[in-house]
DNA sequence: GGACGATACATGCACATGCATTGATTGTCC
DNA sequence: GGACAATCAATGCATGTGCATGTATCGTCC
């Protein structure tokens, strides 16, 4: 194996086990405390960071690693708990706007402090660089 | 937000990002020319690399990110389609010894140049240093 | 040596995801 | 204006995963 290739494997592996930590973590301990997924989290990181309350679905997709049939799902299971609205867009009916609501606002607010803490926690090792 | 947070949750997103954009290269492209799993192709790298044929379950689980019961049923479809064979531990008869077979390591063999495109291809993002 | 907790692996179950497809709407070209 | 490709989001289906549990074996303590 190259020298090269065997460092690209190397970073690889690493990045590989960096991930899953603390996403194993994070998926647990969200869940037990919080009742959310990470991806349900992450989502409403993002609806909770963006003031305006017409964010479209596939704008969200965009700025995130979910897919569009999981960030589709992950919206429905949230807004099954009241923590985010659904509403049409009015420029282009194909489209759907997403807002988070009080009560989401709310459960992120709390959520957040776990999120922070897990990272502060696990995502500690060093992860080789590029070069 | 604090600034320190505010990196932390950056470099916990490019995490993210980079880590499913490279995931889902290498699960798709790995499954179309190979019919592998990325935990299948993962498994078999570490097992093409270890010259004892008398690798044990926990051994391999514990250098790699997969769960027992992931790595267990992983080993179980990779010995299904033969590239794989499961033998029983003498020493400790609730142990189970996996070493890869003639036709594991030559799929391997094959697979490994995708893989290793994939990596010099997608594994290029910078990610933020851990401090 | 018998009992009991710990460990190794497999598996039932619930669930989140990706792929492919569908249904609806838009924009364009004639 | 009608036809048609493109786009947005939802959903059926197959599949890989984690959690919890089950089964077998080991090691220890009495």
């Amino acid at each position: 194996m190259e020298p090269e290739e065997h460092g690209l494997v190397e970073r690889w592996r690493s990045l590989l086990t960096c991930y899953n930590t603390v996403a194993c973590h994070l998926d647990r301990l969200l869940q037990e405390k919080h009742g959310l997924t990470m991806s349900e989290f992450e989502t409403l990181d993002r609806l909770a960071e963006c003031h305006r309350d017409n964010q479209r679905m596939q704008d969200l997709a965009g700025e995130m690693y979910l897919s569009q049939s999981a960030l589709s799902r992950t919206v429905g299971r949230l807004e099954k708990h009241g923590l985010v609205a659904r509403s049409l867009c009015s420029s282009d009916r194909r489209g759907v706007y997403v807002c988070i609501t009080p009560e989401g606002r709310a459960r992120h607010e709390k959520a957040r402090a776990t999120h922070r803490a897990v990272l502060a926690e696990h995502l500690v090792e060093d992860l080789l660089p590029t070069r």
